[in-house]
DNA sequence: AAATATTTTTAGATAAGCCTAAAAATATTT
DNA sequence: AAATATTTTTAGGCTTATCTAAAAATATTT
C-alpha cells in the first residue's frame, strides 16, 4: 500500500521515464514535484525497498513492472475523474487538473469501475490523454507536436502536452480546442514560430513553445 | 486550513457533543477514532490553539462556532458524496460510508457546489441523515428511536442511527429500508425487544439494540 | 475524609515527509 | 589527467500524528 506522497513520486517517475530515456535523474524528479533533491533521494530509497523502482546509487532510477502498474492505476483514476468533472459537473478543461490531483488518491477499486461505467468507458480525458484500462493498457493514437508539421500540412488537435490553466485558457481564446482542424500556413525559421489556420476560420501566429505543446493527429 | 486528521477529530467531537452534553471527554473521542487518549490530548491542544474547540485541561472539550462550521462542511461533503455513490453510481447504502470517509476531505468549494447541483440539491443522504446547506444549516425532521414508540403506534423509517455495513444489511434483510412503514405489535419489557409489523407485510421480532438504531417519524 | 479507581495529561519514542548544509560521487573543462 | 563544476547522497533537524509508560488530576468507594 502506497501513501499519497509515494503515489505522486511514482506517477512523476513514470511520466519522466516515458518521455526521455529509461533512467530518471534525482534533480528532474525534484523539479517536477517542487521538492528538493535531498527529499527525492530519501523517497527513492523507500520506493526501492518497496520494489516499485530499480535504483543504484548515483545511477538514477527506473520504474519496475509493479511500479508501472501502480502508476498507471493512479493515472487512470486521475483521467477518469477529469472526465467526470468536465462531462458531468460542467467544469472547463482548465479547472480540473488540481481537483483530479486530489481525487486520484481515493482508494476503492469498485468506485473506479463504477465511475468508468457511469462515464460510458471513455477512452480519452479532457486534454486528449488516453485513459489506461483496468489492466493498465493504454490505447494511444499517434500524436505529433504541431511544430513538426511541414508547410501546408494539416491535422486535427488531438491532445495537449501542457495541461496548465494558462495554456488551456490561451487555446480556448485561439479557438483551438481538441478536435479543431489546423493547417500550417507558414513556418518562421528564425524563432520557430508558425502561422496557422485554425478551423478553416482564422489565421494566427503562435510561438515555437506553443506549437510544441499542441499535439496533432494526421 | 485543517489536515485530514484534524478534520476527523473535529467531526467526531461535533457528533459526540450533538448527542449528549456539551463537553466531550478525551476517552470518548479516543474510542470513536480508535486512537489512544494520549493522542487525543495532543490533538485537542492543537485544535484549541487553532480556536476550533474550547478546552480547559481535565475539563473536556466543546466545539467552537468556527469549529462547528468546519465540521458541518465536512459532514456536508460526506453526505453529498454518499448520495452520489448511491444515486449515480448504484452503490448500496451499506457500501458508501468508507468511500465517503475519503471523499469528504477533498478540498474544492466549487466541486461541492457543482456536485450538489448535479444531484438535484438533495436534503437527505442514503441513511436518512440531513445534508447541511452551504452555510451549515441543517433542516432536520423530528426523529424518534423505534424503541420509544408505544404499543400500536406506527410511523415511517426516516433514518438510521448506526450506519455500519452489518446493521444496514440486516435492515435490508428485514425489508426495513428508509420510507418503510412500521407498527408496534408488542413490547417485551423483559429485554426491551419488540414485535413489529414491517410495511403491513410481515411481523418480526427485533432486539432492543436494533430498535434504538432505527429512527422513526410519526 | 481517606483510600482507591478512573481519567487525563505529560514525557519520551517512532515513522513519514520534508528541509538545509556538508560530503561524496560523477561529469565537464581546461 | 587534473581541476572544476554539477549532481547526488548523507547528516542532522523540524513537524505531524501516532504510540507506551508514568505522573497528575479528578471521581468514586469505603
Ligand atoms: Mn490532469
Ligand atoms: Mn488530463
Ligand atoms: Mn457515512
Ligand atoms: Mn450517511
Amino acid at each position: 500500500m502506497l501513501s499519497f506522497a509515494e503515489e505522486n513520486y511514482l506517477k512523476t517517475i513514470y511520466h519522466l521515464s516515458k518521455g526521455g530515456r529509461k533512467d530518471v535523474s534525482t534533480n528532474s524528479i525534484a523539479e517536477s514535484l517542487h521538492t528538493k533533491p535531498a527529499s527525492v533521494s530519501d523517497m527513492i530509497r523507500k520506493l526501492s525497498r518497496k520494489k516499485v523502482v530499480n535504483y543504484k546509487k548515483y545511477q538514477g532510477v527506473n520504474i519496475s513492472k509493479e511500479g508501472k502498474e501502480k502508476a498507471l492505476l493512479v493515472i487512470r483514476k486521475h483521467r477518469l475523474w477529469e472526465v467526470f468533472l468536465v462531462n458531468k459537473l460542467k467544469f472547463s478543461w482548465d479547472q480540473v487538473h488540481e481537483i483530479a490531483e486530489q481525487l486520484e488518491h481515493i482508494r476503492s477499486p469498485l468506485l473506479i469501475e463504477r465511475l468508468d461505467q457511469f462515464l460510458g468507458f471513455p477512452q480519452y480525458d479532457p486534454h486528449g490523454d488516453p485513459i489506461p484500462d483496468k489492466k493498465g493498457v493504454i490505447n494511444s493514437k499517434p500524436q505529433i507536436p504541431l511544430c513538426d508539421l511541414k508547410l501546408n500540412d494539416s491535422g486535427v488537435v488531438i491532445a495537449v502536452k501542457d495541461s496548465s490553466k494558462e495554456f488551456l485558457q490561451y487555446l480556448d481564446k485561439l479557438g483551438a480546442a481538441i478536435g479543431t482542424k489546423i493547417r500550417v500556413l507558414d513556418k518562421i525559421a528564425y524563432d520557430g514560430s508558425m502561422e496557422i489556420d485554425i478551423g478553416d476560420q482564422k489565421s494566427v501566429f503562435v510561438s515555437g513553445e506553443v506549437s510544441e505543446n499542441i499535439l496533432i493527429t494526421s
